[in-house]
DNA sequence: CTCTATGCAAAAACTTTGCAGGGAT
DNA sequence: ATCCCTGCAAAGTTTTTGCATAGAG
């Protein structure tokens, strides 16, 4: 993925910061928090969640909350649920498309709970 | 609802501060955050919080985090969707069944996101 | 050149922990 | 009488803000 293209005709500045952490976003075929890069990534953590939120009103990352009370990112794809394990909080995007009718209302975002596969069996 | 009686044969011992946060939480229709009930109800938040951890140990209560940094908490009820709105933040609780058949997974709570009735005519 | 982005440090918001005294069984 | 519970204060976590400097367009 060009991260140049990417960011062109958005009104934000294209810097090295910004490119990083998109890369990292893209490169992750799952949400992550800053914590889960901030190791990879050589910006303040004030310069990445000042980031985050340029990137949230251009409408290029979304977030969410887990459990484990860090914000999880990621590149603003199809709406797609996630779901969170309550035992080993691993976070996954779920493939199988889901339908959601609810009279009025506009679903973005759908978050899964319980065991996963791995946690399920082990009590 | 006696709280007594719901409090019975879990191992914790019955306290006012218990007894308290039981009945803010009956009362509500939806699921509650310490800033939600701080005001009427007299302990220090040490305790109320230790009291959740008590209470989600013994199963009595669930929480899940919203998008307003506050965890909200409510009574275990039968698994039910949460709607939150990315708007204005409020939580309801949605009273259509929802089936989910992940294979393997196992799902204890599923929250959806986005605009509620009043928000989603606003932009 | 101008306006936005960055780093650092401090603050903010929510939750947890240590400790000494009080209370339920 | 014995543990468990409580309040207070302090510390911990994650995210945000203020300010002076650096950098993109």
């Amino acid at each position: 993925m060009n991260i140049e293209k990417f960011i062109k005709n958005k009104k934000i500045k294209l810097t090295d910061a910004r490119i990083s952490i998109l890369e990292k976003l893209f490169a992750a075929h799952r949400p992550l928090s800053y914590n889960d890069i901030k190791e990879h990534i050589s910006m303040d953590k004030a310069t990445f969640y000042r980031n985050i939120i340029k990137f949230q009103e251009e409408g290029l990352v979304s977030s969410f909350e887990s459990n484990d009370k860090n914000r999880y990112f990621e590149i603003t794809k199809s709406p797609h649920p996630h779901f969170i394990c309550t035992s080993c909080n691993i976070i996954e995007c779920v493939q199988e498309p889901v339908v959601f009718d609810l009279d009025g209302y506009q679903i973005e975002d759908i978050i899964l709970k319980g065991k996963c596969e791995s946690c399920v069996n082990v009590k």
